[in-house]
RNA sequence: GGCCCCGUCGUCUAGCCCGGUCUAGGACACUACCCUUUCACGGUAGGGACAUGGGUUCGAAUCCCAUCGGGGUCACCA
């Protein structure tokens, strides 16, 4: 007998953007269906209609695309930019979003409440949350009580009377009527779980806006979509009997559970989108509490409409939008949580789904040298995934670890790739807009020019740990005007004017040799330098380079000084240089 | 609070299933020194963990129990 072959499957919500959770479930998804020669389907679950958009779920498709990890299965962009959809040959799933889905639900609802196992219900919302509220109050576990006259497992002329009044079309939602029995989940990372008897109530799978609920929604399309693995986080484990015990009731075959373990801060609470408006809101409250600004001031500086922001401070929504404007008017950074964040933030894909495959995976190889074998690509992890290692505890996200995976995939890519990945991350700022949009387009021109962006490219990439990074640490010097004005005072009197001007004067003496350097390359420069510093039998090259950094950039801090001079021009070197002697002669 | 999951360096983890090879290994971070034209890289060294308490055993990080701690979840959100 043949194993039927291996269907996983993301099935992200399109309420904002793709979360980084997400994306280590998707990566984990895709790579268990890759070592096992089967299929990674993404699905959209927008049965939400109030907070869904198809440009989140476009999003959500682009940072996969973007992260390298590409479904079998489910929607993607077309060359287009529409987004089309790959279906299994035979053409059963249809479409992949759920919101159009209905009639399918609707079909195998009916056949539930035929069974005797489903039940239409005709409270209001007040009333259940009152019911609720008043089991809280009175310290009791809330769960919907079944009417009496439901009976298990039989379509008696009650429910038929009740199917009846729903079909009328009177305001109803539908309730499965769950089993009573103990539900034992076996979960291939956890173990067996067991869930007692009685702990699952009659949960809501059809909303009065006829849209099914999640869990019912999921039991269905995971069904009729043929997947065979649920690798999902260890949030959704308390819904996982709800699922198998509708699967039970509508006679499905029950899917392979994983539930991996979550990821959190460092403080160890769980990563949310919502962080990022906790960090705007207490930036902002504390500096109108120490009188900085004011809720008003605040309102006008930032745009934001000061109905919307009082709602904000008060925690009454988590809008990304507002922390976002909060973030930009006071230079506030705000921590990434989303996969687009790192992308802004100047990450690699390759370097995120490395660290993010160590977030709960671990391969357990050693490198040949004894070492634990952490670096490897997306070829490696379709090819060693497995379910028997992914760990049990959950796992804080640590920014410092992945910066530093980060920093050695960028020193070990080949330059051409490095400047590839630079200039389309400096497009893209320039397109989306950024602070520092007035020195973007400069430093794109030069990356993109062809001698000068070869050289700027091997005196960035050595010291970049990210794409930002590789752009902060050029940006000032390289768009700085010849005729600048302005040096670093500590640098000035380190570097030229101290031990009786000596800085200046080897400036002064080596501009002459600069304005005769010809080739004004990089080996060149290096070799005038070398040259200059034997002559003037100077210890080091310290003296005299960096009172050319301080010349040149205004700073001390600069790449190696070949390529630096090289890229700025021998003209615009020999300007600054002159302009700088002037400065300090006045 | 009910239910569920988890508990090895600050963090991610190897080791645990199949007790001894563990005076617990690696990576990131940190500290010191070296290298050095600044920054970064690189090199060397260092501090740093089996949550606690009981068992079982000749022997426990590894098996069992309890306690404590952390997390998740309790919607007509997903």
């Amino acid at each position: 007998m043949s194993t039927p072959p291996v269907v996983t499957r993301f099935a992200p919500s399109p309420t904002g953007h793709l979360h980084i959770g997400g994306a280590r479930s998707a990566l984990f998804c895709w790579a268990f269906a890759k070592r096992h020669a089967g299929k990674f389907m993404l699905r959209i679950e927008d049965t939400d209609a109030a907070r869904s958009s198809v440009e989140s779920a476009r999003g959500i498709i682009e940072d996969l695309e973007w992260l390298g990890i590409h479904n079998d299965l489910g929607p993607y962009l077309a060359p287009d930019g529409s987004i089309a959809q790959r279906d299994w040959p035979d053409g059963r799933v249809g479409t992949f979003f759920q919101a159009q889905r209905v009639p399918i639900y609707d079909r195998e609802l009916e056949r539930l409440v035929r069974l005797g196992r489903a039940y239409p219900a005709f409270d209001t919302p007040e009333e259940t949350e009152a019911q609720r509220a008043a089991a809280a109050a009175a310290k009791q576990t809330y769960r919907y009580p079944r009417p009496a006259e439901i009976e298990f497992g039989v379509f008696n002329p009650a429910l038929e009377a009740r199917w009846a009044r729903a079909k009328a079309g009177e305001r109803h939602v539908v309730r499965f009527a769950a089993p009573r029995e103990e539900i034992v989940v076996h979960d291939r990372v956890l173990g067996d779980v067991r869930i007692a008897a009685g702990e699952l109530d009659d949960f809501v799978i059809r909303k009065a806006d006829g849209f099914p609920t999640y869990h019912f929604a999921v039991v269905v399309d995971d069904e009729s979509m043929g997947v065979t693995h649920v690798l999902r986080a260890q949030e959704h484990l308390a819904n996982t009997p709800r699922h198998v015990a509708l699967q039970r009731a509508l006679g499905y075959p029950t899917p392979v559970y994983g539930h991996m373990p979550i990821i959190c801060n460092m403080d160890g609470s769980k990563m949310s989108k919502r962080d990022k408006a906790k960090v705007a809101r207490q930036f902002l409250s504390d500096t109108i509490k120490k009188g900085a600004t004011t809720a008003s001031a605040a309102s006008a500086d930032t745009g934001v409409a000061p109905a919307d922001l009082a709602a904000f401070l008060a925690k009454e929504n988590d809008s990304n939008e507002i922390a976002a404007k909060i973030a930009s008017r006071f230079g506030l950074t705000l921590p990434e949580i989303e996969v687009a964040d790192f992308r802004a933030s100047g990450y690699l894909p390759a370097a995120i789904c490395n660290y993010l495959a160590l977030l709960g995976w671990n391969p357990g190889l050693k490198t040949p040298d004894g070492k634990d074998l952490e670096k490897f690509d997306m070829a490696f992890l379709a090819q060693h995934f497995s379910l028997e290692r992914i760990g049990k505890q959950n796992s804080k996200f640590d920014r410092a670890k992945l910066l530093s995976f980060n920093a050695d995939a960028i020193a070990a890519m080949p330059d051409a790739d490095f400047r590839a990945a630079w200039a389309s991350w400096l497009g893209d700022k320039a397109i989306h807009g950024d602070a520092g949009v007035a020195t973007l387009r400069p430093v794109l021109d030069i990356v993109r020019d062809a001698r000068r962006g070869a050289w700027l490219v091997t005196a960035i990439k050595a010291r970049a740990k990210t794409l930002r990074g590789a752009y902060d640490s050029c940006k000032n010097w390289l768009v700085r005007p010849d005729d600048s004005k302005s040096f670093a005072p500590a640098a000035v009197e380190k570097h030229l004017k101290a031990n009786n001007g000596q800085g200046a004067a080897l400036l002064r003496a080596f501009a002459t040799r600069l304005a005769a350097c010809d080739p004004f390359d990089p080996p060149t420069i290096h070799a005038l330098i070398d040259a200059f510093v034997k002559e003037h039998a100077l210890p080091n090259p310290g003296p005299i380079a960096q009172a050319v950094r301080v010349a040149v950039a205004g700073e001390p801090v600069t790449p190696g000084l070949g390529e630096t001079l090289a890229v700025l021009g021998k003209s615009s070197v020999l300007a600054r240089i002159t302009r700088c002697l002037e400065a300090l002669a006045s």
